[in-house]
DNA sequence: GTTGCTCCTCATTATTTGCTCACCTAGGTA
DNA sequence: TACCTAGGTGAGCAAATAATGAGGAGCAAC
């Protein structure tokens, strides 16, 4: 089930929308200052950001921009007036669609479900980072053509770190985005696996280490030493 | 670079899809009225089409029909209503993929290059199927000449992974496809004709192992291994 | 009804994967 | 240095999943 952070500093608006999503399956949780999202993203999962323009603390196109330098979720801004989107297209600060105010509630929604379609079948892609390739569709994993074993989970940890290359995982976060079901397990269980994944990736190309620990944080993905 | 043909009348949202087009890397050309499209395809190159359904001059599935004739671009219809939908299937004007208003821009996008993919795809690569042949119509199928003799759901079921060569297909996925009605049947069910499958190819060709499972997700045909 | 065929399920066994524990190593800090 | 916390690792166990064999239900032809 995916989750859609809402960033409205208007109650009954976030209210409304929330309840809407909440009807079409979705997730979702409230933030209603510009400056709590980088750090909320850091530390929880989310899809999908619906992120108002107007808010107190941080201004909306800074956070976009911000979140943007770790994360490729779809962003969707809202905003009071139809002029402003031709400035915000303009500006190109990375967000993937706009609604405008007044919107209708099922609008949202169907805005936030075409853009995680839209997420999925990027998904499906087989993304290309420095010779490693993923793909979802045939559970399979190669570097430079040579295929690299893996489990389930292990394909959905590389999948989740090579996403963002250079991005710190937290391995609560690991943990979240691994475990759909709110299954606990043990810190060391996330280690096990990252040590397996190691493994496999030596056996394809022993001369790589892009797999890095970062010490009291989590992991991270990247390629060039 | 490839070329994206722009058809629609509403100055605004071509705009848009012009934009984020070109940000992607392609090349865009824009026309606001259905009866030039024929005309500037006889004359002009493109390698795929965003086709708005109401339009001036000539209505999209007529364009569509038309450019057809001469053409197998891909060709992405534009609606207003997803409803319409189902009945632009049941027409089977030619088109290849569809995108309902309201979409995200980088839904349009993320469309065309899959799109454009699977094209490059159809050009490069043949199916693999390596002697197997599938013939629907007789409900017949064959290894290197040889009959293999199967029953209905088993036949479907080889189709089903055939088709597709490499990628893995559910439990879910494969139930869905073979009883169209809503039949719910065991897990356990899947593997046991999975089982019959491989023994009946086994007498065929003992040394080809092409069905393979895949643990916690499916099974997947492949023929090298 | 009986026969023969196909499809489905259940129970059992075999296999794979995932998780944790305990212990060890390494990084950070006073 | 000495200490403390975080990360790495191997072994072993538990849980999840798959393969298999036997048997029953449904159905059409006779």
């Amino acid at each position: 089930m995916s989750k859609v952070l809402i960033v409205e500093d208007e109650p009954k608006l976030a209210e409304l929308m929330a309840a809407y999503l909440e009807q079409a399956g979705y997730e979702h949780h409230h933030i209603d200052r510009g400056d709590q999202v980088v750090d909320y993203l850091k530390n929880n999962q989310a899809d999908l950001m619906l992120l108002d323009l107007m808010l107190p603390g941080l201004d909306g196109v800074e956070v976009c921009k911000q979140v943007r330098q770790f994360s490729g979720m779809p962003i969707i801004m809202v905003t009071a007036k139809a002029e402003e989107i031709d400035r915000l297209i303009g500006l190109e600060m990375g967000a993937d669609d706009y609604v405008c105010k007044p919107f209708s509630p099922r609008e949202i929604v169907a805005r936030v479900k075409a853009n995680l379609r839209r997420v999925e079948l990027d998904q499906t892609e087989a993304p290309k980072t420095d010779g490693f390739d993923l793909d979802a569709d045939r559970l399979r994993a190669t570097y430079k053509g040579e295929l690299i074993d893996l489990t389930t989970v292990e394909f959905q940890l590389l999948q989740l770190l090579i996403k963002e290359p250079g991005r710190v995982f937290g391995r609560d976060m690991i943990m979240k985005s691994i475990y759909t079901d709110s299954r606990v397990v043990s810190d060391r269980t996330i280690d096990s696996h990252i040590k397996k994944l190691r493994k496999k990736i030596a056996a394809v190309a022993p001369e790589l280490n892009v797999i890095h620990s970062v010490y009291g944080a989590g992991y991270r993905f990247e390629n060039n030493d």
